[in-house]
RNA sequence: GCCUUGGUGGCGGAAUUGGUAGACGCGCUGGAUUCAAAAUCCAGUUCUUUCGGGAGUGUGGGUUCGAUUCCCACCCAAGGUACCA
């Protein structure tokens, strides 16, 4: 019987849904271990070869995992807030629910397809009020909260409200903004209500706060950077400009340290740990006050420099710092209004990769310095910004090359304070080699004693300390989006309010229009019912509003990582409606043993989700600090384009190998049109698209070969490969078998279809060998070394992630044993199950054809046998300086100087060296014989 | 610029602590089978050669009996990222 693959996959993955084979147990006696993919976006596009990836992968682990009496949770959800939806709805007015509904279902039936085994009953989607009720309630505990650097974590508000109680502010040691005013116990016995609410907001884990943002008027809306293009909006070309506006943050900066520490802790690639301690970015400093001359301001700079402090011949502000407008002299207003206008027009990203060109304006204000009391001049320009350290600098040109370029251009003085250091071409940056002088109390100081001395000077006079400075910032948790969660806040007299737990989920509510109003607020400003009344805890309709029991509600919506910050750990419980999970089920599972994912996410989800366990830690909500143990990236698959060329100002299209005697112009056609030889059939591609209906086409060889060229794969190239159409053709098995023989799992690699009847025929030879099998037949020697073998490198392999090799070393296996005849269903039998992982519907399928009434899922692993593999002789490589000339068969117990001896006697040997006489022999028992002369 | 990863046949890639470079697969060539094709099977396939051999893992050096592997310098590609004070 023949290897009918459609009907083998389509049995067991019924069986598999049936029998419920891969739903896990949140008690057992297993040990457990947890497998998690990131889970899709479902976009309207479908999957593409590229997306099954790291779920091949992960599913290949969690199946070895099984095999070796493991309880393994295994689970897939939906990432399904997001924008497409959202433009899609706004292009067509459906509702962004029922288009989600709708490329989920495909998804499935995709991911079904292809035989994962996961836990569908723990499946979670982002946009079902019954998972965001948790993200909401999530919030709603970040806003109760303060942190407490005396405990080093973060603690419920109400701690905080009895310190303030007993001793007002001034003492606690609290991760708060930066303008927070002192008050004493006695003073806040005497405010107002809604003053505690404003001081407490700045001390929450998630607070209002006016931030920068991108604002396009036109689209009405924010953009993040890389919608902007050249200041203008990449959609539509409107022009873009910074303001302030107040939104929801996240204090993610109170974690900054704890962030980088615990990645000590965690098996996560190297890049991607890089990535996020460079987004971290810690350095360590001095914190520095300059007075102004004349004025009662003072300039806060952070520096990393202090021991320079001498060499400061100006200071240069952030165009947007507050002190700008208050500082400039009546001569210079016109200038610096001006500039400051310019440099609002430039995003923060734009004005970061420019370089080259210098720019800024004299504010005609002096600053003091705060030891010899010079005056220095304040400078504004662009290359400082707002949102790092102060927005301010203290410039030294001598020991800083943009500030030294900035001086040579503006012909600002460059005083050196480097005993010994030529700055006539460039400043001197070498904090290793530097010895201060010119400097008062600092002269002859290096680095580090210079930093220490300055820092104790600066505390003295009151205008200083040293700090660390963290590059991160509080990340912004508003977006004015419809299709995201709703915050579970409402408005009273301006003051935010959170929903009380048990009235969650805040359910979105219906709009007639899924863009922001007309009078700029966010689509939620569209609803007709989005009132809260406090007395009955429930929606209602806005003309109800009074601002007495009835208030508006939120218009903002939580970002696309609000969803996907704790799902790992609601898998672990993700039907509980009672808890965000129960205490039983994460005391069970604890952590995530496995994690695959693109290295895309280093600095966004990866980052912002530790900051969420890290929270939910320090409140007892779970048990571990790091919630995924290992981490693997995989590495992107790139399409291969298929080119056609036209003979420019024609409708001619010639093959591949005559367009140089044209000129062409060079189309790209759909890669699913061509065949494994780079031919297209001509009348496929008249019907693909109508300009080539009337088409005439130079063929050669009476065929049409088409170019190809390796880039990323997209719609736009139409090189997008689905996994439908391959599984229809050649399987599910054979699909999963090739996208793990391509290559490395973390590497980027191009997809080629036409390899994959490698992969084919190998599940046809596997299934062949089964065909003869007779179950008395005992296995040869030959039979067991190739097992053994093969139960070796598989069961290594898949330890190291090593996919493609494992299935190298099937087909290795499964030749051998095609040539040996072997028939014995001692040796077929833990074959199966090695096959399993990777190829799990075959393997079922020859399961039971071996007598097995249950799934194969359960087998335990082979175990490996040295005893198999043990050889008695070694053929033996004989290289003449390093490279090695021919092979030599001799007994592995020989000893060094009998093979020497074998060896130099050997006429080859003599051949080889044609009389000469060797200087040395090197003789490695069991490895190599190498001869020198 | 900086950080990270990578560079091996026509292609994807393999080579476990420095020890036979090119496993395995695709493609290609030849053959068997077939009326023919598909499928299947067999043989060959890094380059070069005077058929003895010689060269060869991005480039140039180095360490070593021996380097794809270790060290130094450089080139190229991909990804990330910053006027970060």
């Amino acid at each position: 019987m023949d290897y009918n693959f459609r009907e083998i996959e389509a049995k067991w993955q019924k069986y598999w849904a049936k029998n419920q084979t891969f739903k896990a147990s949140n008690n057992s006696d297993k040990p457990k271990y947890y497998v998690l993919d990131m889970f899709p976006y479902p976009s309207g596009a479908g999957l593409h070869v590229g997306h099954p990836l790291g779920y091949i992968a992960s599913d290949i682990y969690a199946r070895y995992k099984r095999h070796n009496g493991f309880n393994v949770l295994h689970p897939m959800g939906y990432d399904s807030f997001g924008l497409p939806a959202e433009q899609y709805a706004i292009q067509t007015g459906q509702h962004p629910a029922i288009t989600t509904e709708a490329n989920i279902k495909r998804y499935r039936e995709q991911l079904d397809q292809l035989g994962f085994s996961f836990d569908w009953s723990r499946e979670v989607r982002t946009s079902d009020p019954k998972y965001y009720k948790w993200t909401q309630w999530v919030f709603i505990q970040l806003f109760n909260s303060w942190y407490n650097k005396t405990s080093d974590k973060a603690e419920d508000i109400s701690t905080l409200v009895s310190i303030f109680e007993k001793e007002g502010n001034t003492k606690v040691q609290a991760v708060c903004d930066d303008d927070v005013q002192e008050f004493g116990a006695k003073d806040w016995a005497g405010f107002s209500d809604r003053t505690r609410q404003e001081i407490l907001l700045q001390y929450r884990l998630t607070y209002l706060a006016d931030t920068e943002v991108n604002w396009c008027p036109a689209l009405g809306t924010v953009l993040a950077n890389d919608e902007i293009v050249n200041g203008i909006s990449e959609r539509g070309g409107h022009p873009v400009i910074r303001k302030k506006m107040t939104q929801w943050s996240m204090r993610i900066t109170a974690y900054a340290q704890r962030l980088l520490d615990g990645l000590d802790s965690i098996d996560w690639p190297q890049p991607l740990k890089d990535s996020q301690t460079n987004w971290i970015g810690r350095s360590e400093g001095a914190h520095v006050e300059f007075n102004v001359q004349n004025e009662d301001y003072k300039i806060a700079v952070f520096t990393t420099r202090p021991d320079t402090i001498f060499g400061t011949s100006f200071m240069t502000l952030a165009p947007e710092h507050e002190l700008v407008a208050k500082i400039t002299t009546a001569e210079q207003k016109a200038q610096v209004e001006a500039y400051v206008e310019a440099t609002a027009k430039r995003s923060e990203r734009d004005r970061m990769a420019d370089v080259k060109s210098i720019s800024g304006v004299f504010t005609g204000a002096y600053a003091e310095h705060p030891f010899t009391k010079e005056p220095i001049p304040i400078w504004i320009g662009d290359y400082v910004l707002a949102s790092y350290g102060t927005g301010a600098v203290m410039a030294v040109p001598c020991g800083d090359q943009r500030d030294y370029d900035f001086a040579k251009h503006f012909d600002i003085p460059i005083p050196n304070i480097f005993d010994g250091a030529d700055i006539s071409e460039e400043a001197f940056a070498d904090k290793a080699n530097t010895i201060i002088g010119n400097s008062d109390f600092l002269n002859g100081l290096n680095f580090k004693e210079a930093t220490r001395k300055v820092i104790d000077e600066l505390e003295k006079i009151g205008q200083g300390e040293g700090k660390i400075n963290y590059r991160l910032r509080d990340a912004v948790f508003s977006r004015q989006r419809y299709w995201g969660e709703p915050f579970p806040v409402y408005y009273v007299d301006g003051m935010p309010q959170m929903i009380a737990d048990e009235h969650l989920p805040l359910e979105l509510p219906e709009v007639e229009k899924y863009l922001p109003t007309e009078t700029g607020e966010p689509p939620l400003g569209n609803a007709t019912h989005w009132a809260w009344n406090t007395q009955t805890n429930t929606v209602v309709a806005n003309e109800l509003i009074d601002d007495k029991t009835i208030f508006p509600l939120e218009l903002n919506t939580m970002p696309g990582w609000a969803g996907s910050s704790q799902y790992f750990n609601r898998y672990m419980d993700s039907q509980n409606n009672e808890a965000i999970y129960s205490e039983e089920a994460i005391g069970y599972w604890q952590d995530v043993d496995l994690y695959i994912g693109g290295s895309e996410h280093a600095t966004g989800h990866l980052l912002y989700s530790r900051f969420w366990q890290k929270f939910l830690f320090d409140m007892g909500i779970a048990p571990k600090k790091e919630y995924a143990k290992k981490l693997i990236n995989q590495g992107m698959i790139t399409g291969t384009s298929a080119i056609v060329y036209r003979i420019s100002g024609t409708n001619k299209y010639v093959s591949l190998g005559l367009k140089s005697e044209y000129e062409v112009e060079e189309l790209r056609v759909d890669v699913n049109l061509v065949n494994t030889s780079d031919e297209i059939r001509v009348e496929d591609l008249r019907n693909w698209q109508p300009e080539f209906k009337e088409a005439e086409f130079i063929l050669e060889d009476g065929k049409y070969v088409v170019g190809r060229e390796v880039e990323k794969m997209s719609k736009r190239w139409f090189n997008v490969v689905n996994p439908d159409n391959i599984c229809e053709e050649y399987g599910a098995d054979s699909l999963r078998l090739y996208e793990m023989f391509l290559g490395p799992l973390e590497q980027s690699k191009p997809w080629n279809t036409a390899g994959i009847t490698g992969v084919h025929s190998f599940l046809k030879k596997l299934w062949k060998l089964y065909a003869n099998m007779e179950e008395a037949v005992q296995p040869t020697a030959d039979n067991l070394k190739t097992l053994h073998k093969t139960i070796k490198k598989v069961e290594e392999d898949i330890e190291n992630f090593s996919f493609n090799t494992s299935v190298s070393t099937f087909m290795i296996c499964v030749n051998e044993l095609t040539a040996q005849k072997c028939k014995s269903k001692a040796i077929l039998e833990p074959l199966a199950i090695l096959v399993s992982p990777y190829a799990p519907h075959i393997a079922e399928e020859l399961w039971e054809k071996l007598g097995h009434q249950e799934s194969i899922s359960t087998a335990a692993f082979p175990k490996f046998d040295e005893k198999h593999l043990v050889e008695n002789s070694k053929e033996y490589p004989i290289s003449f300086n390093g490279k090695m000339r021919f092979k030599l068969e001799l007994p592995l117990d020989m000893g060094k100087d009998e093979i020497e001896a074998v060896v130099m006697a050997h006429e080859k040997t003599q051949a080889q060296l044609n009389g000469r006489e060797p200087k040395k022999v090197i003789v490695v028992p069991g490895k190599i014989v190498n001869i020198v002369g």
